[in-house]
DNA sequence: GTGAAAGCGCTAACAC
DNA sequence: GTGTTAGCGCTTTCAC
């Protein structure tokens, strides 16, 4: 494998100005540099990105610290269109990504901030991560800078980048009402995610707006599963016979909702109203369709990257990102 | 950030014991390494493997070389599980993942070596890739560990993993046949894809060792495409309307199978049966639901991972694995 | 405009 | 069992 010392030697210079003239800086005479990158190519060199690292202290890597990439979390593709976003943004940098293999099981017992020091990488984006990861409370300490997707925390070096769940929820119940439902349930995720935490707060403010009454009772969780949801929605349809619609803080729980009410025999959407969250690829494909929030997953990871990217260039002191959802009517509402 | 130097200071011995003490090394007393090893917890030490990469020459990193990975490939979640079974894999080796951001587009002009040789990494997966892909043929030509999904060509240092694409397909046409059909076509996706070719071949031996001509105008090409199959389907439809079960050399093209017979009114599977190849996660959840020939795309990654390891640890001289297909009947037929 | 020399953090002969 | 030394391939002062 070739080096800059093979091609000093060839060309008749010293490494230094090997060096300088491979990357471009201007005090090199343009005979000089045009000798050595003829040199260079006619040796087939490549530069060797990890001595570059080690001296530079950077290694133009990202970090991806992405859960759900296990045989489960593939149903719903949320995960990889973030993934796609994220590969695009830096496609169009110079920062390749590394995928940290982060099965929570093992001997893998690696701390974040661990691996991160070990590859050396110069940020991190973490996706799917619940409030209550361990994993969380380090980014904040660490001093890596760090772009989170869908949990709002910020600080010097931490960003994120969500879209406006209070909004988003709004807008489904609130389409819900206009379609003249007034007895709303909801079935949410769990505690754990900050993005059930909003959808709630948005489901209960418009009701609110609307002078409808909040019944706990309706308020369930399906812990973002598809059995799981159907499961709680036939405990809770047979109980409350009065309502008639529900929204789902995700597209699979709405799913498991659809089966449910087929199990039921409620006709959909006239016996019963379901609008999910997500607008998965499969929202369009069930029968009924599902109506739906649509997120823009693959712009996520795009501005998470870009964000990463800025900080990490030092442009911007902004380091936070919203991006807007979409209504989305189909024929479950 | 703490490097060996420190350790062996504080320790008060030499920056080699340390190494050894750190990296296991039997020739190294006890107590010493016990002292070191609490010395190195003491100061927050994680090693520096980009330092180690350069002397070793080893980053114990794989290339991911992965087409699709753009807005539109998203659909199909074959791509995403076949990284998540490579991703499992390596989480149990001591290998990092970096995903290699090919857009085709852009001045990212770099060669598939460049690549590899810049990041220094000791191997690589490819997936997705065309047969007529200029990377392709530098795969084989260079001297990098690789192991291609899907495209069955071997060398020293190449290997492959992929199913039994003629079997699969022999499955799918002796069920359609077992069902009765005598008029059978064929969506094919592209010449290109070397799984089109095996699949074509298995079509065409299950009509043969049946007693059934094979008809070429029967055969069409869906890019692999739902929009252009659902083109083609109807075209072929109306022109050989003795046509009564269609062979679909993926899902998605079968999908679009499924809205062409429903735009031409043809019920399934009474006035047409479909099956489809793949057995992606809308398979299950159309209308009617899709029979298709299961791949376990999990576990095509996850073989592909292994096999590479085993490759760089110099284990095994087998580079191929074939894994198997399963045929899943469905309401489509 | 170019080169000599130092050093990034680590491993590995080779001595002792 | 431990230390000395050299060196992986590169960038970067600092001279000239």
């Amino acid at each position: 494998m070739t080096t800059i010392k093979d091609i000093a030697r060839v060309a008749g210079v010293s490494v230094t100005t090997v060096s300088r003239a491979l990357n471009g800086y201007s005090d090199v005479n343009p005979k000089t540099r045009k000798r050595i990158q003829e040199v260079a190519k006619e040796l087939n060199y490549s530069p060797n990105t990890v001595a570059r690292s080690l001296v530079m202290k950077k290694s133009k890597t990202i970090g991806l610290l992405v859960s759900d990439m296990n045989r489960e979390g593939v149903k719903d593709n949320f995960t990889f269109e973030v993934l796609c976003g994220i590969n695009e943004a830096s496609a169009y940098s110079e920062y390749d990504l590394v995928l940290f293999s982060t099965t929570s099981s093992k001997q893998n017992e690696k701390t974040y901030t661990q691996l991160c020091r070990e590859r050396r990488v110069d940020g991190v984006i973490l996706q799917g991560i619940k409030t209550d990861d361990p994993y969380l409370q380090e980014v904040v300490d660490s001093d890596i800078p760090c772009v989170l997707v869908d949990i709002p925390m910020e600080s010097q070096t931490v960003g994120y980048v969500t879209t406006d769940n209070i909004d988003g929820a709004k807008k489904a119940v609130n389409h819900l009402i206009s379609c003249g439902h007034k007895n709303i349930a909801m079935i949410n995720g769990h505690e754990k995610a900050d993005v059930s935490i909003r959808r709630l707060r948005g489901y209960r403010e418009a009701l609110e707006q609307n002078d409808l009454t909040f019944h706990p009772d309706w308020l369930v969780n399906g812990d973002f599963k598809e059995d799981e949801a159907e499961k709680v929605a036939k405990k809770l349809l047979k109980q409350y016979p009065e309502i008639s619609a529900i929204f789902c803080a995700s597209d699979l729980m709405a799913l498991g909702v659809l089966k449910a009410a087929k199990w039921l025999g409620r006709k959909i959407p006239e016996d019963l109203a379901v609008i999910g969250y997500d607008d998965i690829t499969l929202a369009a494909y069930s029968t009924p369709s599902l109506s739906t929030i649509r997120q823009d997953k693959f712009n996520l990871g795009f501005e998470a990257a870009v964000l990463l990217i800025d900080m990490l260039e030092g442009k911007k002191q902004i380091h936070s990102r919203i991006i807007d959802t979409e209504l989305i009517i189909r024929e479950s509402t």
